[in-house]
RNA sequence: GCUCCCGUAGCUCAGAGGAUAGAGCGACCGCCUCCUAAGCGGUAGGUCAUUGGUUCGAGUCCAAUCGGGAGCACCA
């Protein structure tokens, strides 16, 4: 559980200020900490009690009121613990309703149930406020620098939806932490020399013959034939798979790729990097079109070339935290010991980071790029532009010549790292962290986080429709693994289109009077809407089977059902006259006692108010919990209960004054909420729907 | 063998030790002269895997068991 006590310091270390320009306390979780604070006051003073965590919560119905703590059962729980004496819950609710004095807002407190105490909001006071301020707070601290680093797709193939979900995870994750006040560095890591790069490479030259020039060739003929690099890419990777199989000459082709790449200086080096390079040109317009950019993209070339593991080597080997093994069976290799997790016979539990041939592993080069991107390495990657996009925001690669010139971002020197892989690859990534914990003690674990998810895997009936054969094993399992090497897989860009032209058809059925043109641009959004909340809708610890069925459905639990809730919102606005939200703030202003009136009778317009009032909780929640998923339940529920108010209430026919001024600040607080949710998940509002 | 994750409605999933366990889909029944159908309302559907324990209070925490998944490389 969330408590009060935690979510205000995690506040202060996300640099938000309580203190509000204006002198009224009218921000939720101002009120909440101001009533958690008399409350610990008070309990000290009645009861002896230091109370350390003050859970607030929201009272199951409105009727009950806004705010609901259960604080006298922890005071209970603890007067017990301390003294044997077993006191009433409800009593102690009593004393403590009796001795709050409350604040501005607080216009009533009750005590419910078995002890619940129940505090209701001066509604009037808290619209007219929320009428005109943001929803979301502004950071106005100096901001802590971090580093999300995610989508990292192998260069050498199309991006399938597995790698989306990691893109749409790590990038809304990201726009959370800014909206917290962080400075967040994005980062892609781009493993340019690795072995899928080097079995995309044999293809090439083995299977396909082809020396630079004709693959550069070919790469152009396929832009004219309006085919794309990565997907010819995805098939001859997945023929390469297949070829390995049978022919074991090939397979040896892949080590002396491999070497060549590590080597550079020769035509394989050459074409490794041309494949990889255009890959990642692919990947980041696919990218694009789902509203996720990079900051930076690191390579491992660099990482290799710039000398990075030699250096982090040797900070190791002086700090004495590796171990060079003389005997055994890893006799002549470096491990770092990781003493907490028990080995077995046949698994050791330190990781090896050189080889007893003298290279370095996977995880060790991982080691020195976290130590860089925390700024404890000592040395810096060069840099040049790689791409612009049309707004002029600049993608930066590292280099191994020297930088260009001008004004090159600081990159890097991140308090906290934060990095968005496969929960397969949990172990690697714990090895990572501590290891880290133990070349620098005083960073400790806390400043690497793995934010893991499951993948996205198949339904049977998906994988059928992309024409594989299942067997009637596979068919009994709940889900089948997408498997770059068989091909098997959806990719990224197929899907976005079949959502625009499906949901081109729609907007087209329904729009006989909008051009073409202005059908598709919507069409676009709507792709981008139902895609990045398809991913983001499942906790990250749960695999999503993905079915064609579900991903098409724009109806129910859908970012579609959220785009036209904001959408309707809107559309309230465009009949509305030009300046009728500007009166209705000041008709709402002036006019509590009336506005009040009606906000006590009519719950059903204050809930989906105090609903939209919890938009900076929800973003603090799912930062601390690291959970996209709260962010986009909140959404569709908000739009949910929006959707009934618009049913309900009819504001253009309103006659009321003072009513249809509430209608109007209701409507435009909701859709300014719903707005900033589908923004912080990436996704965009439509003109129309 | 060891470690981690999961088990909640027919299906897919939410659920921060607190009040009567929720949503979407599917099923059934209603609602388009509207800022209103990519929508709204209603009905049916639950031994929260099992058994113990902690607690004023357990779907939630602990232990064990059963069932499912992933990981435990001189792969990445």
């Amino acid at each position: 559980m969330l408590t009060f006590l935690s979510l205000l310091q995690s506040c202060s270390l996300f640099g938000i200020s309580y203190e509000s320009s204006r002198s009224e306390i009218m921000r939720i979780l101002e009120i909440e900490k101001a009533v958690s604070d008399e409350i610990r006051k008070l309990a000290e003073e009645k009861f002896g009690i230091r109370l350390e965590k003050i859970s607030c919560e929201a009272p199951p119905r409105i009727e009950l009121g806004d705010l609901a703590l259960p604080v006298a059962f922890e005071i209970a729980k603890q007067i017990k613990q301390k003294t044997g004496e077993k006191k009433n819950p409800r009593d102690i609710a009593e004393t403590l309703k009796s001795s709050l004095s409350g604040n501005s807002v607080v216009e009533r407190i009750e005590t419910a149930g078995a002890g619940y105490l129940n505090i209701f909001y001066n509604r009037a006071e808290i619209l007219a406020y929320f009428a005109d301020a943001p929803l979301l707070s502004e950071a106005t601290k100096p901001h802590q620098k971090v580093c999300v680093e995610h989508t990292s797709v192998n260069p050498n193939k199309a991006a399938h939806i597995g790698h989306v979900r990691n893109a749409v995870l790590g990038d809304t994750f990201a726009r959370l932490l800014k909206a917290v006040g962080k400075r967040v560095e994005v980062q892609n890591y781009i493993d340019n020399t690795g072995v899928q790069v080097a079995d995309t490479v044999v293809g090439f030259v083995y299977l396909e013959k082809m020396n630079l020039q004709s693959i550069i060739h070919l790469d152009e003929s396929l832009a004219k034939e309006g085919k794309s690099f990565d997907y010819y890419c995805w098939d001859l990777y997945s023929k390469v798979g297949k070829a390995y199989e049978s022919d074991e000459n090939l397979k040896e082709k892949r080590q002396i790729v491999l070497h060549l790449i590590e080597r550079g200086g020769n035509e394989v080096a050459e074409i490794a990097d041309y494949v990889a390079m255009r890959n990642v040109q692919c990947l980041l317009e696919t990218m694009e079109k789902i509203n996720i950019r990079y900051d930076l993209l690191p390579r491992e070339s660099e990482i290799l070339h710039l000398g990075f593991w030699q250096k982090a080597f040797e900070e190791m080997k002086s700090r004495g935290v590796i171990r060079y093994e003389t005997e055994g069976k890893r006799a002549g290799c470096w491990v770092m010991p990781l003493d907490s997790h028990e080995g077995t016979e046949e698994h050791d539990a330190d990781k090896i980071l050189v080889r007893s041939n003298g290279t370095v592993t996977y995880t060790g080069k991982d080691i020195a790029y976290q130590m860089w991107k925390l700024g404890l390495l000592g040395l810096d990657f060069n840099y040049r532009v790689f791409h612009t996009y049309a707004d002029g925001k600049k993608v930066w690669v590292t280099s191994t010549s020297s930088s260009e010139n001008g004004v090159i971002p600081e990159f890097g020197k991140s308090e906290i790292v934060y990095n968005v892989i496969d929960s397969r690859q949990s172990y690697p990534q714990e090895v990572v962290k501590r290891s880290i914990a133990a070349i620098f003690p005083e960073k400790g674990e806390q400043s690497s986080i793995h934010l893991a998810y499951e993948m996205v895997a198949l339904s049977s009936a998906a994988a059928e429709e992309l024409g594989f054969q299942i067997s009637e094993e596979d068919r009994k399992k709940p889900f089948i693994e997408m498997s770059g090497r068989k091909g098997l897989g959806v990719k990224a860009n197929d899907l976005i289109n079949l959502l625009e032209s499906k949901a081109l058809v729609e907007v087209e059925k329904r729009h006989a009077d909008i051009s073409k043109a202005e059908c598709l641009k919507i069409a676009r959004k709507i792709a981008v809407g139902a895609l990045r909340y398809l991913l983001l809708k499942y906790t990250r610890n749960t695999i999503v089977v993905f079915d064609f069925k579900e991903a098409l459905s724009f109806e129910g639990e859908t970012g579609v059902f959220c785009q036209y809730s904001a959408v309707r919102a809107n559309a309230i606005f465009k009949k509305l006259a030009k300046d009728e939200l500007k009166t209705a703030i000041e008709i709402v202003k002036a006019n509590r006692p009336e506005v009040n009136e009606i906000l006590k009778t009519e719950n059903e317009i204050w809930s989906l108010l105090m609903q939209a009032f919890r938009l900076e909780e929800i973003v603090h929640n799912s930062v601390n919990n690291r959970e996209p998923a709260i962010l986009a339940k909140y959404c569709f529920n908000l739009a949910k209960t929006f959707n009934l108010f618009y049913h309900n209430h009819r504001i253009i026919t309103e006659s009321n004054q003072i009513r249809r001024a509430v209608l109007i600040v209701t409507a435009d607080i909701v859709r300014r909420t719903l707005t900033s949710s589908l923004d912080l998940m990436g996704i965009p509002v439509p003109e129309r729907m």
